[in-house]
DNA sequence: ACCTATTAATAAGA
DNA sequence: TTCTTATTAATAGGT
């Protein structure tokens, strides 16, 4: 928010973060405490710091009965007693899929590059290999899609200018010879910005002949004013 | 706040409550938010409406966690039955946690190369910045701690260099003159990598003179050799 | 909803 | 922690 935005992710710097909390923490309080005031609402807020401390606001006559009001609001379904399996294993369980989850956040951002503060060489050589070998892998990889993409891309040219031929063939051979494929529709359709690609002197030519045209003038003229029209 | 202060009581003009209600709310929502990324922090957040709607944050998986934990914290239990861990409720903390472990696994998997097969080249492009990233931080870390150690050897170095050269100037001047001092005895401790700073000529002319001098060998010695340690 | 003058919040530093 | 300061963010009052 100020001297420098600070980016939306979590302060590594545990005393930044600390102090950081402290700030903020008062600010949102004292924002809880406006907003019920001056809207008349009724607002609850809990918050719990790193370290596990509360804090807490409630602009009712206590923060439980705002909790009440919430689980009023959400349809409370409390009373609903199934059979306990086994709660400490569970908790077990949970306990060990939290731990797991903080190692792997720990070398996710080693590997990202955070974090680095406790690092020896040898670790900081370690990582540096393993980040070399997979910035090979995905570029390879990169490559290869984008290569694929290529592929395909000059496929469907291939295909359209095919198409693009065929059609010009036939057309050729339904119209009197004079009478020139309207090849300057084409160029009419492209962006007034570009300096019209050499203009194929046939089409040129084909302006000049307008008046005396009498294939398909409807054709014609729409095309003529979509490129006038700018 | 703004355009002339507000002041902190309801507002009477029941419009311009809400619309300052909706503008507030988002506010403190988003503070709420920031502050739990920002700060790692748990935060709960519930706000009724004066008509009664309800809005609500909760940076953890559920505002129901937040409160549960809330209840643990302000121990209204220890001698009632209130709140019970809850079976259900540490399931869906398993639950989730397993999720967030998977998703976190694939995300790693990802950022080491590893099980590129969904990815789209947009996904591999951004894959392969983050890396970029990563190696140049983990790179220049890497060399600071190098260069580091390197100082700190110079260093030791440096030191012994100076012991050294203090014994051999007592050894001097206990033993007779024509013991000469085996000066190069230093030179091997050089790395032998370096092609030996090429010898400034008066030390090899001091060698020369050294059994004629009769001042302070002592001194002389110490001097050269500072000079000599690079 | 969007705009903007103004105040409020707050990151960094002491 | 608290104070200061430079700067960004929030927002009251309009449109």
């Amino acid at each position: 928010m100020v001297r420098g935005k600070t980016e939306m992710k979590r302060i590594e710097n545990a005393t930044s973060r600390q102090v950081t909390f402290s700030k903020r923490r008062n600010g949102l309080l004292k924002k809880a405490f406006e907003l019920s005031v001056l809207c008349d609402a009724e607002v609850g807020l809990v918050v719990f710091s790193p370290r596990g401390r509360l804090y807490e606001f409630a602009s009712a006559d206590s923060l439980q009965k705002s909790i009440d009001r919430y689980k009023a609001y959400t349809k409370d379904d409390v009373n609903n007693k199934t059979v306990q399996p086994d709660l400490q294993q569970v908790k077990a369980d949970a306990l060990s899929l939290a731990k797991k989850l903080e190692a792997l956040e720990d070398s996710k951002r080693k590997i990202l590059g955070e974090n680095l503060g406790g690092c020896s060489a040898e670790e900081l050589h370690f990582l540096e290999g393993r980040i070399e070998k997979s910035l090979r892998i995905i570029r390879g990889k990169k490559t290869q899609l984008l290569e694929q993409q290529i592929a395909n891309l000059k496929e469907k040219e291939r295909k359209l200018l095919k198409d693009n031929e065929d059609l010009r063939g036939k057309q050729r051979n339904l119209e009197p010879p004079l009478l020139l494929p309207p090849l300057n529709c084409v160029a009419l359709l492209q962006p007034c910005g570009e300096p019209a690609p050499e203009q194929e002197t046939v089409p040129s030519e084909e302006d000049v002949e307008t008046e005396l045209y009498i294939g398909l003038p409807g054709h014609r003229c729409s095309n003529r004013l979509s490129g006038q029209s700018k």
